[in-house]
DNA sequence: ACAATAACTAACCGTTCGTTTAGTTAAAAA
DNA sequence: TTTTTAACTAAACGAACGGTTAGTTATTGT
């Protein structure tokens, strides 16, 4: 064998992530990646390939981090109100370091929606997908819901989980809770 | 004087605003909107400038468009199902032409959430507090809801409508259509 | 100690970006 | 008809983009 990486591939990663998670796929160049993550463009591109290869990752790294607040949700007993606390949960983790970046799979949702990335639709519709089974399991557990009033619910609260974390980026506190507290009122 | 402009400058305007709503500002390039628009980049800075007067010109003719919708918003008498009617209003052009481009101002909202452009902040807030204030007069109709009440549903509103100008670019008609009906359950 | 090899640096690749400008064309004023 | 001047075309600008590569450095197994 020979040299040694000075540097740890999921370290960098994290730093890769965040700063996609704030500045999105096309405003994130390389050089702001260089600087970032600490190390040049050729360990850059030995460890992750391209620029493409390092998003993914990036969403990849990003799920399983998220996948704590999800299991939690998961493992839940009480209905609607484990999907509240979910949405709390969700939002939470923004308003700790001052950093309103939102949900990284909504952001890479937004900006991708237009484009024929079959790769990032994969990792977006497998992530909404398994949110919405989740919140129809929720839904369930109350069994006075018909089949078609969770449908609508199961719906009207995955979009109202999308527009949050679109809103996370630029409301306060404040104004997400009274938002959070409002949607419930009649589920 | 001499020779005379050979392309009428709203109808390009016109066109350009619509390459930015669908694509945004930085993933719209000037050659797109070269072609686009069908004249060449000198007309294009002769006219506006550069590619943010441009930008900013085909806000405020986005804004003067939704005028229509927005003051017979202000003038119905019927409270809050006045903002319903808005809502669906609103999303309702998106779905005309098969173009889900969602409201170029939320678009846009999202796009610069962290940048440090006033100019576009400036057209971005002028056209929020306007809602906003909109909203809560239709709200105080019902005297009966106190003062508090007004602005917790006022903020839950205004994100409901920012969230579903995000969503409007991915839904389905159904979906924002139950997603509309079920907001209004609450208020 | 030394050869092998992977990690590293830094300069450079071809494109495309937004913007400018030299040169040409055409319409209005004289 | 001639002069003036703005509208036009097209080529070029420097900077930044994502990506590559030749050359150097350092660590490992022998």
């Amino acid at each position: 064998m020979a040299r040694t990486k000075q540097y740890n591939e999921e370290e960098v990663l994290e730093k890769a992530m965040n700063l996609f998670w704030k500045n999105g796929y096309e405003t994130t160049s390389m050089h702001m990646l260089e600087k970032e993550m600490g190390i040049n463009k050729f360990s850059i591109y030995s460890s992750f390939g391209n620029k493409h290869g390092l998003f993914l990752e990036s969403l990849k790294h990003y799920k399983s981090r998220v996948n704590t607040i999800l299991q939690k949700f998961k493992k839940g007993t009480k209905g609607v109100e484990d999907i509240k606390q979910f949405f709390y949960d969700s939002v939470s983790s923004n308003f700790k370091d001052d950093n309103l970046k939102g949900c990284f799979v909504t952001n890479t949702y937004n900006e991708f929606s237009e484009t024929e990335d079959e790769l990032i639709k994969e990792q977006m519709h497998s992530f909404m997908d398994n949110l919405k089974s989740i919140i129809i399991a929720k839904l369930k557990m109350d069994t006075t819901k018909t089949e078609d009033t969770v449908i609508k619910q199961a719906n009207y609260l995955l979009l109202a989980k999308h527009g949050l974390a679109a809103a996370a980026r630029v409301n306060t506190t404040q104004e997400i809770e009274d938002y959070i507290e409002m949607t419930f009122k009649n589920i």
